[in-house]
DNA sequence: CGTCTCATTGACACCCTTCAAACGAAGTGG
DNA sequence: CCACTTCGTTTGAAGGGTGTCAATGAGACG
């Protein structure tokens, strides 16, 4: 990896500690503020006026069809930015998956601070070219994966980027997850308990998943 | 839109007098480079070198999974720019659908005049989250349509993209758009044939595609 | 006209969805 | 402390949309 090209991912709230108005890692100030579980953060067609940094808590982003069918973009962590969009208006949805505080930056000062300073400038860019490079690999997950291999996939990517170690507790409901994956919210129980029967996983709780065979779940995510 | 966000989409081999050596639109010296069909331009997991613009042709950006699967995730059109990628290797590969002119622009080079010029860096990021923006629509096609609505939306699509009237001249094959659009080549062609049928298409051959109804065409591509 | 490649069509199988019911955990009120 | 409700998850049975396999058809080219 490009050293000028890495994120910074450390949950922001660590360093945290002006509270409002407080500068963000991207060099801006922005103004704290909390969710509660699926409240709306921004609504589809909106216009963009803010770019949001999670401290705690989980959003997500989505497009949703005339008949409700719904497509999750992605999650948000602790560290993670979104609201990065092309248009002026937003062309996706956000919502908070669980209570949480998100630091949101007003877009223009974005802008104007990253016309002045290319180190911002950098940082913007890079984080829009990591965000395409998730979805190009959430593209061949809905496009040509199984739901055994996308289940597998998501598990190990939750592992990822969920501090801990040896199991996950999933912030999200099964019905996101599949509207993640792109599956029903049946299809995503049944696989899980599939995984379950293969020993390649544990569910002690619905929410927890100890992941027993890392291996085996690699070979299936592909 | 905003204005300092749009894309220069104007196909670049019009106002292009000068060959090899010339200024592409980026403000970077680029190396004109010609490729037959289905000729490699870059592979997954080399080093990513250049930025690329199309000139004239088409060509196509995937990833492969172990068994052959197959995800497309864009066609590039003249005047589109791809190769742009988060880490220093190519996380995806790229070949030419039809014989195509590429203008390679060093990557270094761009990343040297970005540092410089805001516009430039600017420009790059604008590409990037138009990118992105496509890709999310991708995602929700690939999570969440049926055969028939996703075939309704790539016809549309590329009557939008490609400048005629009235019809569209397919540049790539049928395994192409059912890689693209996470379907089988059956499926595409049976698809094809039943958008025939309701009189919302005609295909006076299997490349020309007349848009009879393309009202009945946006009301399935949701 | 023969060959090659790509597209279309048909028959059948299967993975995932749909519809439905049971189950479980968490919160509320008696 | 225990019914009761609510919400989310799991499980079952059946159906459908898309994939698979195979054969036929249609252009392009020599």
């Amino acid at each position: 990896m490009h050293a000028e090209l890495s994120i910074d991912r450390r949950p922001w709230t660590q360093v945290d500690r002006a509270g409002a108005g407080a500068a963000d890692p991207l060099g801006v100030d922005g103004v704290k503020t909390t969710y509660v579980r699926n409240e709306e953060i921004y609504g589809e067609g909106e216009p963009s006026a803010f770019v949001y940094r999670v401290l705690s808590g989980v959003a997500r982003t989505y497009r949703i069809l005339a008949d409700g069918r719904r497509q999750i973009s992605e999650f948000f962590l602790p560290g993670d930015v979104f609201g990065l969009e092309a248009g002026i208006d937003h062309s996706l949805s956000a919502e908070a998956v669980s209570d949480c505080v998100l630091v949101a930056i007003r877009r223009s000062h974005l802008a104007e601070r990253a016309g002045r300073d290319n180190g911002t400038a950098h940082k913007l860019w890079s984080l829009t070219l990591h965000h395409l490079g998730r979805s190009e690999e959430h593209m061949l997950l809905l496009g040509r994966k199984n739901a055994a291999e996308r289940v597998a996939w998501f598990l190990l990517d939750m592992a990822k980027r969920i501090p801990a170690q040896g199991q996950v507790d999933l912030p999200m409901s099964r019905q996101d997850i599949a509207d993640y994956l792109g599956l029903t919210i049946e299809t995503v129980s049944r696989t899980m308990t599939q995984l379950q029967d293969d020993d390649l996983i544990a569910l002690p709780s619905c929410r927890r998943v100890m992941l027993s065979d890392r291996t085996g779940l690699a070979d299936l995510a592909a």
